[in-house]
DNA sequence: CGTCGCTTTGACCATTTGGTCAAACCAATT
DNA sequence: AATTGGTTTGACCAAATGGTCAAAGCGACG
């Protein structure tokens, strides 16, 4: 592995490689379905090639983990008190529906990981993710009290939020069989949209 | 491996203990997280002697998927076009979250194997299941035209229902790590209620 | 109580898999 | 062109894992 020094043009490239098959195989997989194999050969290297570079297999998850935590949870941050409470709501709905469209890999990875009882992220998962959600559903809460929202219980409206646009990138292969042609996500934005509109309008 | 004879006293208890504790470490874990040893040794028996009763560890898998399918769908199978159509989807939603409250090793196997690309089962999913779902997507869509309930994409609906239903059993570790400290299952009944209610009034 | 057929197991095997290592290979700088 | 340091690989290893098998154990029934 290389010294502690500013990476070369190589290890630019093939960190970036090795990261981006990574994420293909393991978004699939999961951690225990995925082998260093898979990975390097995908990523065009061969296997002592891979672990020139990362150390280990674990190490190349926990790279990817923590490397798009904060990006997937960048949408719920965003939700601010200003302007209209059904707006916000709505634009964060939007957002992640957005994420999910575009990044069904990640939404995945994360899947996988909390299915098997988030081994490697409870510990963010009970004090990051918990403070940030318990913080936003403050914030929702004063709006419900302020008349402003209709009134329901704002962490399982959040939770309902996450279960609903993750659903269209992890059910992914379920959505497809079930739905008649369409593109599942074609629909989706107009119906969530109604949904909280619906659920939310004081 | 036994005859093909009625199966003796000893072969139903260790058939029902394989299969519990396979249901176990295969929700857990996914199928290629679980090892033959650990069902084995779970259900208190040597691995010899657990592929005495199942020859592969697919073929325990296999069993499970396809005993299980049929009671996981049930509930919508149950879904009928006599009375009301908002108590009806009501009653629907009621009975997926009694389901993932609990059965939700059954939601969590079916959560991994589709997740995986439902190698599996994806000629069920778009046979079977397909077939079902537009049927009830059709009776849905029947109510809305007569204006029973507030018009929705009637298949959104319906995954809409079963993403809600089954992050619950499914996201289950994430949802206790940041709900303060209550109960996941304590709020949800009356959230869901509210949110179908809401959604489809007319 | 002896036999027959179901049940259980220790020992074993082949494959897969994560990881190591020394040697070869390049690329750029002097 | 020689040197230096990053890069690549073939060969190899140990552990894990799915599965086999012959032999031993056991239960019920005549």
């Amino acid at each position: 592995m290389p010294k502690d020094r500013a990476p070369t043009r190589i290890q630019k490239k093939n960190r970036k490689a090795i990261l981006d098959s990574a994420l293909d195989i393991f978004s699939a997989r999961g951690f225990r379905g995925a082998t260093v194999d898979d990975i390097a050969s995908a990523a065009g290297l061969s296997k002592p090639n891979l672990l020139y570079y990362f150390p280990t297999k674990e190490s190349i998850y926990l790279t990817l983990l923590e490397g798009q935590l904060d990006t997937w949870l960048d949408p719920l941050r965003a939700l601010e008190s200003d302007g209209d409470p059904l707006d916000q709501i709505l634009a964060y709905v939007r957002r992640k529906l957005e994420m999910s469209q575009a990044y069904p890999r990640e939404s995945r990875l994360f899947a996988h990981e909390i299915m098997q009882g988030a081994p490697r992220i409870t510990d963010i998962l009970s004090t990051d993710l918990r403070q940030l959600v318990d913080e936003k559903a403050a914030l929702i809460q004063g709006w419900m009290e302020a008349g402003r929202l209709a009134p329901v219980h704002p962490h399982h409206l959040i939770f309902s939020i996450w279960s609903l646009t993750q659903h269209y990138a992890d059910f992914d292969v379920q959505i497809r069989a079930v739905l008649p042609g369409e593109d599942p996500f074609a629909a989706a934005p107009d119906f969530v949209e109604t949904l909280y509109r619906r659920l939310l309008t004081p």
